[in-house]
DNA sequence: GCTGAAACGATTTGGAG
DNA sequence: CTCCAAATCGTTTCAGC
């Protein structure tokens, strides 16, 4: 994971879809080495794949909502990411530190859709109350820039 | 935007970087016609563009929070945006109802420069408080699945 | 280990029917 | 939309640094 590599992975994350020639031009290799290269970042899991982004908007899921989970008694993580990987609407889940055990990200169509999967997620068992958040519009969303920083 | 669009988002969210050939396979058409869905797509807005998952951890930034942001008075979404974006933990942001004014998705090397990036973010002008929610391990992450529904 | 050059099949891309 | 053709690209193989 050297400089090269960085900015190849900069590049890809501006656009996936750029030939190995173009990365190659910007980085200064050749096609196969910058092939090689993204091969072993595959390899190595620095880069788990590529993905279209996609406008939510356009795909009819325009609303969301952040949910603080409090789970009943012991929860496993594992235990949690079962309860809500069933739910279409749920974008994103993490386990946190504070009051909630979980916060969740859900995506609907509108509110009404949205009270929809908050009644789902409320219904899954082992939940004992839940926080919701609506959001009312995205200032920003990026992906982080490679190599920030080289620890503590 | 019918099922064949979506059946081309939804291969292409996969994989970014399939060929034309391949999700004309897969949705039946062939490789110009998908092309040509796809640069509509495009510049209809409903693609964004492509982009390559990485991996936080191995990039280096291994730590991630939320945080509610209080702002002082009446501040529009646009400077709330214009404040937050110079700071480069933030990955996310978003202007929700509720108690808070925002909610900021901050990630960072680890504590250390996670309480770094707090404490420049609670160092921004207008912000009047701050609360915090470390996350202690992420339980899944995934596009909306394309046309859930059909609105109201 | 790393690279670049060459070669060949596959893909992209624009135009015609 | 499909078909076709020219340009470009992906991928492997090779030898050299």
């Amino acid at each position: 994971m050297d400089s090269i590599d960085q900015r190849i992975v900069s590049q890809l994350v501006a656009d996936a879809r750029s030939s190995y020639a173009e990365i190659g031009k910007v980085v200064g290799l050749s096609a196969p080495a910058v092939k090689r290269r993204v091969d072993r970042l595959l390899d190595r899991g620095v880069l788990r794949g590529f993905t279209a982004v996609v406008d939510p908007e356009a795909l009819g899921w325009g609303t969301e909502a952040f949910v603080e989970v409090r789970y009943r008694g012991n929860v496993s993580p594992g235990q949690i990411r079962a309860s809500l990987e069933p739910l279409a609407e749920v974008v994103a889940a993490y386990t946190v530190s504070g009051a909630a055990d979980a916060i969740v990200h859900l995506r609907a169509a509108d509110i009404h859709h949205l009270e929809d999967a908050l009644e789902r997620l409320r219904g899954v068992d082992m939940i004992d109350r839940t926080v919701s958040t609506v959001v009312l519009s995205t200032l920003l969303e990026r992906s982080p820039a490679p190599e920030p920083r080289n620890g503590p």
